[in-house]
RNA sequence: GGCGCGUUGGAGAAGUGGCUUAACUCACCAGCCUUUCACGCUGGCAUCCAGGGGUUCGAAUCCCCUACGCGUCACCA
């Protein structure tokens, strides 16, 4: 029985990124799947670039869509530490070996030669790769350049004329030829490994098992088959994922990056998505369930996914179906949950005091949850409830429902005017009382006495129960509102 | 430019040689349900799988070519 043990290995330059997330929940459902181990370790090989707000933002969006980790930074593990820069000494001894073996060496080219060597065979339609300059070097005349304190790197010896092929679950076999990859450096200059080099050694420490990542990795999957080889390591399982595609500003598919707007987690968090639905679309992304749902929760994701089902041709993200998505599980969300999510978009809008008392809250939580059918994200909730509280322009829908139903109309509303001036409180239920009376005393219900009050209103021929609009726009609005058809209706 | 990957309806997407008269989902349309709207339910929505050639009794599915899209070629991960 194989052992699953898989990672989630993010480099905290910038927040979670949306295609982050997906490869993330992809090798989380795995290991769960086999009752494994989900490791989450940190790349911060990249001085400039990585720091610490990054690693809690990805740390902390991980957390809120429900992925903990068993294993990795903060909580630890058997094969720690699980931050690179921690680790320097086990890539040290890896470096020493190959060195010393033959399968590594010393690099003093400068930056400008190899820049202008690269023009040159990029000029000549050549794949650019370094030319193996220094590879021939004596020991004696790198311990010169070494004491005389030149600058250098360290570049893998890669064997010449072969084939790399990437046992690939997903594409298949990929091969490659190890010509079109040249000697790569393996340290850096300031003497840091890079990630080509530190993630195998990762990997290979960790004992992970499989390795699922975006597509963008897989020309890079050679060269780490070339460290594990040099190493004398078995090569673990590669699944490369497609990318997400979004589509820009002139409508063109393109990898998913800041021309789409939103890409980071913490965005659609702050737009008023569901955890659990961004988990949904996420998995849908370049992944089909077998049936005919596609509503799952972690749970159901864990115990359905298979690599088998993923796809190779690129996800599009879907704005409208994740919110779809969003609205379905929003509609299931329990009273106190919606209260929770949906209350900080009505304070941020000014509908609800900072502080609120309890009527407020209460008004909050009547006016979510007789909303929660009509919106797809929270941030849609304060437009909402304003457009029900503002004054109603009638278009041409209502004036001609007016001409064609006079009568009726006018009865209705008038009852309804005499009723909200009886009637000093309003809530749900004498609302209700309120349509029933004009029912029984009128004789008209149904579509005519429904829809005439509805688009009376609200000027719109859609929307939440009435009685439950009541309670949204409270009752002496509700009058003003009456009386400002009926004076809109007498002058057609 | 080299290398690599992809291309199924308005959109996402299943399908890996015959069960496909191309699933399913979103959107859209029609009907039912609901005293209204929404939800839900039922039905409609690709004579066809980028284009061309080939293999085969049979291809969206295999092979070749072309086009297009994307990724990657860093002392970034």
């Amino acid at each position: 029985m194989e052992n699953y043990r898989l990672r989630f290995a993010p480099s905290p330059t910038g927040p979670l990124h949306i295609g982050g997330a997906r490869s993330a929940l992809f090798n989380y459902f795995l290991a769960k799947k086999h009752k494994g181990c989900f490791v989450m370790r940190m790349e911060d090989t990249d001085l400039e670039r990585s720091n610490k707000a990054s690693e809690k933002n990805i740390k902390d969006s991980l957390k809120w869509l429900g992925m903990d980790w068993d294993e990795g930074i903060d909580i630890g593990g058997d094969y720690g530490p699980y931050r690179q820069m921690e680790r320097l000494d086990i890539y040290k001894e890896a470096i020493d070996k190959l060195l010393a073996e033959g399968k590594a060496y010393y690099c003093f080219c400068s930056e400008d030669d190899l820049t202008s060597e690269k023009e040159a065979q990029q000029q000549r339609g050549e794949t650019p790769k370094y030319s193996g300059k220094c590879r021939n070097l004596t020991k004696e005349q790198q311990q010169e350049l070494l004491d005389k304190g030149t600058p250098h790197v360290i570049r893998l010896n890669v064997p010449k004329g072969e084939q790399i092929v990437v046992h690939d679950l997903v594409r298949g076999d990929v091969s490659f030829e190890t010509d079109g990859i040249g000697d790569f450096i393996i340290v850096k200059s300031d003497g840091i490994p890079v990630y080509n080099f530190a993630v195998v050694l990762d990997d290979v420490t960790m004992k992970i098992s499989h390795i699922i990542r975006g597509e963008e990795h897989l020309s890079n999957t050679p060269r780490q088959i070339a460290v594990y080889n040099a190493l004398g390591y078995d090569v673990p399982k590669f699944a490369h994922i497609s990318l997400i595609l979004g589509r820009d500003d002139e409508g063109k598919m393109t990898k998913m990056s800041k021309r789409h707007g939103s890409t980071s987690v913490v965005a659609y968090q702050q737009q008023g998505f569901l955890p659990e639905a961004i988990v949904n679309f996420l998995a849908l992304l370049g992944w089909s369930p077998d049936g005919e749902e596609e509503l799952f929760t972690m749970d159901e994701l864990i115990k359905q996914f298979s690599l088998e089902k993923v796809s190779k041709s690129p996800a599009v993200f879907d704005i409208e179906k994740l919110k779809w998505i969003n609205g379905m599980y929003i509609r299931k969300a329990s009273a106190e949950r919606l209260l929770e999510y949906g209350l900080p978009f009505l304070k941020k809008a000014g509908l609800v005091k900072r502080n609120p008392k309890m009527a407020e809250m209460i008004w909050a939580m009547m006016s979510i949850d007789a909303l929660k059918n009509h919106i797809t994200c929270f941030s849609e909730l304060p437009d909402i409830i304003n457009k029900y509280r503002s004054k109603v322009s009638y278009d041409d829908e209502v004036a001609a429902m007016v001409k064609e139903n006079r009568e009726t109309v006018m009865t209705v509303m008038n009852a309804m005017k005499a009723k909200l001036e009886e009637y000093k409180t309003l809530n749900s239920d004498t609302y209700k009382q309120i349509l029933k009376e004009i029912k029984n005393e009128t004789g008209i219900g149904g579509r005519d006495l429904f829809h005439t009050i509805r688009l009376a209103k609200t000027g719109e021929g859609e929307g939440p129960d009435l009685d439950k609009l009541a309670v949204i726009m409270g009752r002496d609005l509700m009058l003003e509102r009456t009386k400002e058809f009926l004076t809109f209706a007498e002058n057609i």
